[in-house]
This record gives structure tokens, C-alpha cells and sequence, in this order.
DNA sequence: AAAGTGTAAGCAAACGTTTGCGGAAAACAG
DNA sequence: CTGTTTTCCGCAAACGTTTGCTTACACTTT
């Protein structure tokens, strides 16, 4: 159990030569005659040989790591994501530390932290829903670690992120609605922090603006995504005199949430009211009613964006470049059912 | 852009001191004087010093890193575990290294091998359905670095584990579909590569005994876990001449797309047909007809449980003591709905 | 014959930290 | 004023690998 793993040195001892020639031989350096380097190649295998990553790792500042911080990973959307990322981190032969912060800053501040400590060549975020700044992040810059959001990006300027365009398919979908007869229609929105740039509602205000209706600030409400959040608001727009048809909500949970309440309270799913939603997570399809609609957000897709960025800057760093802010935009899109 | 990060050796330079010093002082050593200290802490403070850890993992040849390798993240069971493992690896000030196999037995291997070359502390790893051989995970022996298994254990000796008594509740849960009334039970079992060990049919066919019925083997069918393996399972049980009308299943996920084949075969869930299943995935209560019940696994706990053996079993290492193969089992709960 | 070219390999430093050992100075006991 | 202990700190090696520079030799070329 006791096992020394062979090393360089061993096999520059056995074989009476160097450590450096050992190196250089098995990394077929051309200055090696190839009678030592047949040698080393086989005295290696013999033992086994295996480069001491660490080492390496310290010796050339790199771990071959990117860190990866989301908010949770109940959510599909973020599990599909990872597909993405490890995918292609796994072609560029990296490996992948992960880390949740279930909605809490002082956890994501940690796992960043930690990440660092790590010496992580990168990483890839999705922010809390109560991260208020982003300090932690923009401190990786002194420590050279790019970092690249993604979908939940935070509203800041000299970031790199991947996100998708919510505004043009929030404007389908409401016109979706509205050409369905739908004259009132509710917004469920999520918590102040992940509408700083608020695509959802843009979309469904210039939906309205397309159609000359006018949009009421009544049938605007929040939830914390929380069950309970999610009733409060829930019942908020069904006290209204004039109550929504349709209500355009922030992602499937919190649908899959609002409709199982909406029935609780007898009221019939797509006759009293309708819903169409975010992200369209496989599970809508095994309930008794989804939401009608939902926006397709890709997450596999924009975890490879991510990723594929991510290399970039980190290839830029090693080649000592600059590289640019990039923000990247993918598509979304309406699926109706 | 191009800092240097501070180092023990640039803080000894300035203070004209050795680093030997700085890093005694630095750690609270005895034999380092006040004043030193204070200075070497202040400079420290000043500059903004973090030890380079990578240094460090590779000094200690430890990295407090765990390596985590399971099928994938979207079955919720999984998810969840990860919650367990994390919390207990942060407790540690562990950080941990992801791999999802897709239950594909090469890139499993891949995943192992990666961790294995990333030097990670331990492995904890839930096979995948593929998995025909556990050489790869044997491998690690030689490199002392410790493998838990959880959930989907490899029926193997000398091995850790923590999984979850399924024997005692599919007895009790067929014995409640006996009671119920149902005397044609069938059992929708999954691969054959994770019924190594088959505590879900022994229970099925000890219930069956208890209470003097026969076990009809053409109750009994198999499903990839695919949608369409599913449905051709399910299919082989309702041609029967005599067919069942209950049916224990697998997991909740098949149970679901059971349920949902069903339902477009004009069966009536719970009349004509219930299901009973396991793992008490939440997503089943959005669904309109979820199975009666179902066998909750406690997948937080059994994380929790896996990681807390994982780092006895590094600790161990450390102490360089031989530690005995533990195979924990945990209670699982048969959850009416 | 002197200078140049090419090939094959070694030397030593470097990455940042930790640690066993030893030693000088200070404090103390007699 | 010696001799002993205690206090504080430095030296150097070590972890495994990589790499710039140098060396040694043999072979060409003027």
C-alpha cells in the first residue's frame, strides 16, 4: 500500500542519464538521440510512469480546472447546462470543480474564494438570485482567472457573459397571447435581482405597444420563486376586478407552482386561465397541465458558448493578449405545445 | 494584467529575514518571537499574500480535492446528493471535482483517470448502468486514493459503499399493494447491470411470499430506463392474459413515462392500473397522476453519509492507518401519498 | 589546420512552500 | 563569571518537473 510512484528522477538514476533528458525524451524532444529516448519511453512504461500533475501544475501555473458556480442544480436548466460545459472542457482536457451557491452570496463569495485558492484557469458563473455586487468576481481579475457568465448574468459592464435573447421571444410570445384573444394578461415576474435587465418585461411591454393595448401595472407581479412567493402573487392578480386570461410567468417552476395552486383554488388551467412560460423544462411534459407555451433557452447550447469562450480567454491569457468584453447573444425560442 | 502575486520569499526579502521565517510566523508557530510575527503579519496583510496553494498540494501531495462521478445530473436523486456531498466537503474546506458518466462505461473510465491525474483525495462514484467491471475504480488502490460508492453500488468485495435498504421497503410496499387488495403485482425492474445486488426484487418476491402468493415470472419485465424501453416493458405487462393491476416500478422517472404511455392508451391510473416506484422524486407532485407511493432514498443523506466515509477513509490514509471496508446501508421510507 | 556546424546530453535554476536540524544570542541558575 | 537552558531564527533540502544555457564530441567546410 506503501507505494512510491515512480518519477522522473527514478528513471534518470536507472538509466544513468539526467532528469532533464528523461523530460525531454518523453516529451520527443528533437535534441534527444533516439537510442535514449527509446531507453527512457521503455523504462517508463515499465514502471508505469505517470508526470506528477501537481507538479506540473505548479511549475507551469496552470491546473487544467475551471470552476463552475451556479445557483443550484435542481434546476434542469442548469444541469443540461453543465452537459454543455463538460463536454467541451472535456475536449480541451480540462475537468470541472463545481460549485452551488443556492442563492446565497456569502456561499457563491465562498466558492469563489475557494476556486481561487485552487488556482482554477477559469470560471463560469451564474449568479445568485441575492447577489447584489460582483465584487468577488471582478477581484479575479488580479489574479488573472477570466470569468464568464452565464444566463443569469449580472448588469454590469467589462464582464464576459453568454446569455439568451428573452426580449424577442417574450414579444412573440405576448403577441402569441394577444392573438389568441387575450386582452389582460398578468406578468409573473421573478425577485428585483434577476430582472436587472428586465428582457421579460421589455418584451411584453412592447408586445403590448405593438398591439395598442394598454399595459396595466396591476397585473405586474413578483414572486421570490419560493412556493409561497409564488401563491402571493398568484393571488395578487386573481383579486383583481378585472383578472388576467393569460399569464406570461418567469420559468416553468414557478408555472408548474402557480398552475398546482391555480387548481388547489378550482380554478380550470387554460379555460379561467392560461399560462406561458420560461426555459421549457422536460418535466412540463408529464404534467396534466403545462404551461401552453414555454421559451426554449437552450442551456446546452449556451453552456458549449460559455465554454468555448472561456477557452478563448484562456488562451488569450496564456499568449499574453488582450482579449475584448464579449457578450454573446444567443437565440430563444417559443415552443408551443 | 501582469502581477506578480506576492510570495513567502518576497515577504522574507523585504523583512530581511528567511522564509523558513515567514512561514513559521505565518502558521503561529512556538519558536517565532512576537515582534517577527507581528511584522510578517502585518507585510502579509499589506501585500495582500495568499499562499499559492498549488505549491502547497504539491508539497503535502494532497490537493483537498474530492472527485465526484456519477451517471448524470438530471435525475434529481442525484442533484440532491450532491447537496450532501458538497455541504460536507465545504465543511472540510474541500472543493469537488465533477464527472458525469451518461452511464457510459468508456467515459466513465475517462472521468476516473482525469480525477486520477488531478491527484484528487478520494472518489466517491455511482456507477453507471454500463458499468460491467470496476477495474478503473480498483485502479486507485495504487495510488492510495480512496473510492466510495453510493446508490448505485457495484456488487463487489473490498469496496466502500453507502447505499440505501431497499429490501425491507419493497417488502413493505408490496405488502401495502397486497393489502390494498392487488393479487397481480408486477415489477418493472431496470438494467441488468444495476440488479447486481436485487434488493428491489427480493423484497417483491418475500412479500409475495409472506402472504402465500405465487410469483409469476411473467410479471416480471425489464426497461434500459429509455422512454422506449419503457413502453415496450409496460406493453409485455398489459398483453398479458392476466394482467397486472398494480405495478411496482423501478424509479420514479420510468414510473413517469409509464404513467404518461398509459394514459395514451386510454388507461385509467389507479383503476384500470397504479403504480408504486421509488425514489420520491419531488417533480412527482406536479404531476397529475404520480405514482400511490413511493420509496423516498434520502439521497441528501446518503451523500452526506458517502462523504463522511470518504473523509474518515482520508484521514486514515493520513495517519497512514489500514481501514477496514465499510459498507454502510441506510433506511430508505416507504412515502404514501 | 583552423573554424564552423550539428547533434546529443547534462547542469542548474526555477516554481513556492514546508520542515528537520543546528546554532547564535539571550536569559537564567549557580 | 562560568555553565546551562531557553528563545528565536536561519540553512538547506525536499517535493517533481521544465527549460535556458552550456558542454562535449564528431563531422564538415573553407
Amino acid at each position: 500500500m506503501e507505494k512510491k510512484l515512480p518519477t522522473i528522477k527514478e528513471i534518470a538514476r536507472r538509466l544513468n542519464i539526467s532528469a532533464s533528458t528523461v523530460s525531454r525524451a518523453l516529451h520527443d524532444h528533437p535534441s534527444i538521440g533516439l537510442r535514449t529516448k527509446m531507453a527512457v519511453k521503455k523504462l517508463a512504461a515499465e514502471l508505469n510512469y505517470e508526470p506528477n500533475q501537481t507538479a506540473i501544475f505548479f511549475k507551469q501555473r496552470k491546473t487544467f480546472t475551471i470552476g463552475l458556480v451556479l445557483p443550484n442544480l435542481r434546476e434542469e436548466f442548469f444541469s443540461a447546462a453543465i452537459n454543455g460545459i463538460e463536454d467541451v472542457a472535456m475536449d480541451h482536457n480540462y475537468i470541472v470543480l463545481i460549485g452551488q451557491s443556492h442563492d446565497d452570496l456569502a456561499r457563491e463569495q465562498k466558492l469563489v474564494e475557494s476556486m481561487k485558492n485552487h488556482r482554477v484557469d477559469g470560471i463560469i458563473a451564474s449568479i445568485s438570485s441575492s447577489t447584489t455586487h460582483i465584487e468577488h468576481f471582478e477581484q479575479m481579475k488580479n489574479y488573472d482567472i477570466p470569468v464568464v457568465f452565464f444566463d443569469r448574468v449580472p448588469d454590469a459592464r467589462d464582464i464576459h457573459s453568454v446569455s439568451c435573447n428573452l426580449y424577442d421571444s417574450s414579444v412573440e410570445a405576448v403577441e402569441w397571447l394577444i392573438k389568441k384573444g387575450h386582452k389582460r394578461i398578468g406578468y409573473l415576474q421573478g425577485p428585483p435581482t434577476l430582472n436587472m435587465k428586465n428582457e421579460r418585461l421589455d418584451g411584453y411591454i412592447e408586445a403590448h405597444k405593438k398591439h395598442k393595448l394598454p399595459v396595466d401595472e396591476s397585473l405586474i407581479v413578483s414572486t421570490d420563486l419560493s412556493v409561497e412567493g409564488t401563491k402571493k402573487a398568484f393571488d395578487a392578480l386573481m383579486q383583481l376586478k378585472k383578472r388576467p386570461t393569460a399569464i406570461l410567468s418567469f420559468n416553468d417552476y414557478v408555472t408548474l407552482d402557480a398552475i398546482h395552486y391555480a387548481r388547489q383554488k378550482k380554478l380550470t388551467i387554460n379555460k379561467d386561465v392560461c399560462f406561458v412560460s420560461y426555459a421549457n423544462v422536460p418535466v412540463t411534459q408529464y404534467v396534466e397541465y403545462p404551461p401552453l407555451a414555454s421559451v426554449e433557452q437552450f442551456p446546452y447550447d449556451q453552456g458549449v458558448s460559455a465554454t468555448e469562450l472561456l477557452f478563448r480567454l484562456i488562451d488569450k491569457k496564456t499568449a499574453r493578449q488582450e482579449a475584448p468584453y464579449e457578450n454573446i447573444v444567443l437565440k430563444s425560442e417559443l415552443i408551443i405545445r
